[in-house]
DNA sequence: TCACGACGGAACGGTTGCGTAGCGACGCAC
DNA sequence: GTGCGTCGCTACGCAACCGTTCCGTCGTGA
């Protein structure tokens, strides 16, 4: 029987580390000494660097990310930037998304597993909106949703990820506004 | 004298170990195998590592940015696409910028010189694009150039460099389209 | 012609991480 | 109380790079 506490404390030294160094430097040695266990207890749980993250990306993906429905598009498009705005201000999660998606593109394993933990949840969420939308009549009917998703969150993810700028008050809410003009041109 | 066409394997080499591994993984012996060059000859011409990446970021810094003004607010945002597109899909810019974004977070240095690069002559393009078009009465005084930014680029970013998702004919027209509407509202 | 300097290449000692093995200690089930 | 499995820890041989040094070679300018 695995120690659930050992298990439990891997995985956040894995996040930590993740975002402190990064997919590439991060070493199993180092999990292990941020972690306070042998590397013999790491080993025993995962064959290896990729083996554990990939289980750990699964991991958040079946958190499962929740579907607005507040009756408009507007409101629609607005709860979803607060969720993404919300994630991408995490100082954790702001450092190793796009570190893994840099590194996505050399491990096809992690290509998939970011897709299914977020890309796909994202798309299913924007999928929803859209229908709603089309059926108030908000909408066309031939709204393209990867297309309504490029420019709802694409704005976001430039500003706080690429960028690194601020997000000042009444931000999200007129790129709310923004991306409602954007979908309807 | 340094021979310069060694100088220039070097450069090269460099562009394609950091979109092969990543700046993390980059080592100088492995830049020098890629070159056919002595490991002298590159600690002859940088310091370290970081030197060398930043001589580099620094000198495309200097290739400056075309400024569009094509008369109309929808004809500079086009073509204003249109060189982002074009740059995102060079497949070792589309490696090399995302990987230098994540490790400029660690180091401040490329973090400055990034900004000197790329962010600031966009910042500047944008600036003419808005000024222009307040000038023709198409967007309102207070437009802010960093939001429209925003707008402009980050679907595209999103599109091409996080979801790596195809672009249809005739998707920046519309994205041109959108970002002009986003920006009137 | 000759001296100089950059060249590629090999080797240096040192560091880091790999994945594995063996250690005694500890905790839990029987 | 006895055994079994996991624990943290140390050590192993191996590989890759680090930054430096020393070769012998080659091209160029004086």
């Amino acid at each position: 029987m695995l120690r659930e506490d050992v298990t439990e404390a891997i995985r956040t030294a894995v996040f930590e580390e993740l975002a402190a160094v990064g997919y590439a430097r991060m070493s199993i040695e180092g999990i292990a000494r941020r972690a306070g266990v042998g590397k013999t207890a790491v080993y025993r749980r995962w064959k290896s660097k990729l083996a554990l993250v990939l289980d750990l990306v699964s991991a958040v993906a079946a958190e499962g990310l929740p579907a607005p429905a507040t009756g408009s598009l507007y409101g629609d498009v607005r709860a979803l930037l607060e969720v993404a705005a919300h994630a991408l201000r995490h100082p954790v999660a702001s450092q190793v998304v796009p570190d893994l998606l840099v590194e996505a593109t050399r491990h096809p394993e992690i290509a998939d597993a970011i897709r299914a933990a977020l890309l796909d949840g994202q798309h299913g969420v924007a999928a929803a909106v859209v229908r709603d939308a089309v059926a108030r009549g908000e909408l066309p009917e031939e709204t393209d949703v990867d297309r309504a998703l490029d420019l709802i969150v694409g704005p976001l993810y430039w500003r706080l990820v690429v960028v690194r700028g601020a997000l000042p008050a009444g931000y999200l809410d007129g790129l709310a506004q923004s991306a409602v003009a954007a979908l309807r041109a």
